[in-house]
DNA sequence: AGACAAATAT
DNA sequence: GATATTTGTC
């Protein structure tokens, strides 16, 4: 047995069937693998539409489309070829195949959900892949968890919380249609894994944080920070992400078009519309996309402007000054998470106490700053308001 | 069906 | 070589 069944199942949850596309609809099953559903359907609102599609209507949808792209399907038939495929309309994601002049192609189909759309996929090969079977042209089907893809994932995990979510229940709450049991539970693996970790730096950012009262309470003493009023950190009641705020469930955001396979490790409901979709490659990444942790402890959907233990302050907060974007010029110090290697972290305190550290900050600037932590320097803090187009700054209140 | 580990791909 | 994902096994 090669693949198994599993991981050609199309699950039609709407209509309570399950298909195999490869032997239901020959060939259909190829051009899901072809298709990019997002030109087809031209599905420029909802990010998340119907996500149960019923593929007997995909089928029939794409009929007609089916006999303009006969040609692409014969050549994946063979699937010797190289392959091109850049969607019907032409203008799709650039989906490339190689060719594979070894014996033994295997072609590898990556699902991919951009929340627009039903699942598409595209097609690489490699040509030194070797297989256990190496007669059969063996097909292998990867999961590009894109962002949408896993805030979908997590929305199922936190809805069904962390005991009760397990695979066969998440890939039903998230309602894609290609994706296997198996995928998940993979998935579901290494968000444990990962939380695990969070675990640990949590509670390693708790150790540390008592050593300095916390004063994260506004007028009503309500709980700021994550932190409730005896000020100590406030349980998560989902370990790492907190859940998502409404509206992002309601109305996701809308510009999923054409995801970039990030670290979908990220909290699902940042919004991906600040986040530029390319740096330059000779520079750090910016602290707002670093792959972890995602999650700063101060956070009110858009990304704060934290000091570093580098740099200072990156930017203060200015009054009616939007902070979405970050200053261009940041320091990035990255605390490589899970998986990585210790030595940052050894030699630092972790990223974790260093957000709780801001937090206090940020919420009592008054407060002596803690150790590690240099106020920005007033170069600086003048340039980054001018940036911003404030160029007076009005004399300094006295201090009470 | 789920968890885990090994294998494999990128 | 590191990481992500799939596949196999219990």
């Amino acid at each position: 047995m090669i693949a198994s069944m599993e991981s050609q199942e199309f699950l039609g949850t709407s209509c309570g069937f399950t298909i195999n596309p490869e032997e239901d609809f020959p060939e259909f099953g190829d051009l899901l693998d072809i298709i990019d559903f997002d030109d087809l359907l031209g599905v420029a609102g909802d990010v998340l539409p119907d996500l149960e599609m019923d593929p007997e209507i995909l089928a029939r949808d794409f009929s007609d489309h089916m006999k303009a792209s006969s040609a692409i399907t014969s050549e994946k038939t063979d699937s010797q070829g190289e392959t091109k495929n850049k969607g019907i309309s032409g203008r799709g994601k650039e989906v490339v195949s190689k060719r594979d002049h070894n014996e033994t192609p295997v072609v590898e189909t990556v699902v991919n959900y951009n929340g627009d759309s039903d699942c598409k996929r595209k097609h690489s090969s490699s040509g030194s892949t070797k297989n256990k079977n190496n007669e059969g042209k063996r097909k292998v089907k990867k999961v590009d968890w894109t962002p949408e893809l896993h805030r979908r994932f997590v929305e199922a995990v936190d809805q069904l919380g962390l005991e009760k979510a397990v695979p066969s229940r998440i890939l039903e709450l998230m309602g894609v249609h290609c994706l296997t049991r198996h995928n998940v539970a993979s998935h579901l693996q290494k968000y444990r894994s990962h939380q695990k970790h969070l675990l640990a730096r949590e509670a390693e950012a708790v150790n540390w944080t008592r050593k300095r009262p916390i004063y994260g309470l506004d007028s009503t003493g309500a709980n700021i920070n994550g932190r409730n009023k005896n000020g100590w950190l406030a349980p998560t009641p989902t370990i790492g992400f907190p859940p998502p705020p409404p509206t992002a469930v309601a109305s996701p955001p809308v510009h999923h078009h054409h995801f970039r396979p990030l670290h979908v490790w990220g909290h699902p409901t940042v919004n991906q519309s600040v986040i530029p979709h390319v740096f330059p490659k000779h520079l750090p990444p910016p602290f707002w996309v670093s792959d972890t942790p995602y999650w700063p402890r101060i956070h009110n959907g858009t990304a704060p402007y934290l000091p570093t233990l580098a740099t200072g302050f990156r930017a203060l907060p200015v009054a009616g000054i939007p902070q979405a974007m970050p200053p261009h010029h940041t320091v990035y110090k990255p605390d490589h998470g899970y998986g990585g290697s210790r030595s940052l972290v050894d030699l630092h305190p972790s990223k974790e106490s260093v957000d709780a550290a801001i937090g206090d900050v940020l919420t009592r600037p008054w407060l002596p700053l803690p150790l590690g932590l240099k106020p920005p320097a007033v170069d600086g803090v003048m340039t980054e308001l001018h940036r911003h187009g404030v160029s007076e700054v009005p004399p300094t209140a006295p201090c009470a």
